[in-house]
DNA sequence: CCGCTTTATTAAACGGCGTTTAATTTATAC
DNA sequence: GTATAAATTAAACGCCGTTTAATAAAGCGG
């Protein structure tokens, strides 16, 4: 116990972050503990804790390379949930139900640009659900996730259908 | 202890799935648990694993009733633990780039609309991101996620300059 | 070189989590 | 009435993030 000083506060912070990133790409974010940050680089949880000041560090430096932000949001199904092929299914099935409704709308597109409006719609969409049902949506709790779904969809529709 | 049979197997799912979505209303949907359920529903957290296989129950009720769930999130407010001063920062920065945009292309709009389609667009923008960077937007390859953004993007804009 | 103060580090504890297990009580079938 | 099966619980397990108290080392004034 007591002061070691082998490393420095930043080589500290620098080794945990290296450390935390592999472990993300190896196990996965969600998989990612304070505890195995320590251990990998050969320190206990406290140290951590006295140099951090707590779990975020790793979302900060997330923050910090946004290149990398697709580690953050890198996430493995829990178990037991429906396969990756029964998935798929269920999305081609409500991705097929806003193209219906676009042909809908503007019968004279061709099938690409229905696909590539659908899926921009479906993807913004599922945007929002993520960051409303995340909690990164705060901002004084003026919007619901529901008008903001609206904004996007009616912006997206007129300009499908007036284009 | 032992067998009550105060109710059947489906009325215990269906209360515990009924005091999931009230304590999801209530606290968040991140601090949502197995013991808290029990609790609310008068029985311990052994016969829930009973009744249920785990804790997807909620989920797979989620993923079963895809309406239901829409409703139970709809005033998702995240009254849960605040949002760290420092993100909260970094993301105001954030939005702010997009709403000072948004003004200058509508000077004449509300703060709260200019926040609202500020919001609507960054979430949007962030579901193509996070789709296309976990690969569930391949779809044959035939779209770009700088496309997709940029029709997104688009769509946004010119709903807000001409509303 | 010594003592004092500061700092780095650790072990242990805390409460909570999802999940499992073993025991016990009750309903039911024979 | 008794054996059997089901329901329910308490307790345990091994995690988790976080806090706390103790201790060892470093730095510093004299």
């Amino acid at each position: 116990m007591g002061r070691r000083s082998d490393h420095s506060r930043e080589e500290i912070q620098a080794m945990a972050i290296a450390a935390a990133a592999k472990l993300v790409e190896t196990e996965g974010f969600q998989s990612l503990t304070a505890r195995k940050v320590a251990k990998a680089i050969g320190y206990t949880v406290g140290t951590l804790y006295h140099v951090f000041r707590n779990f975020e560090f790793y979302v900060q430096y997330a923050t910090d390379h946004p290149d990398r932000w697709r580690l953050v949001f890198e996430h493995q199904a829990p178990r037991g949930l429906p396969t990756p092929e029964l998935m798929k299914e269920r999305r081609d099935v409500m991705f097929e139900l806003v193209a219906e409704n676009l042909r809908e709308i503007a019968p004279d597109r061709i099938p690409h640009e229905v696909a590539h409006t659908a899926t921009a719609l479906w993807s913004g969409i599922h945007g929002i659900c993520i960051l409303a049902l995340t909690g990164k949506l705060y901002l004084g709790g003026a919007f619901s996730m529901v008008k903001l779904i609206e904004t996007l969809v009616d912006s997206v529709l007129n300009e499908f259908r007036h284009r």
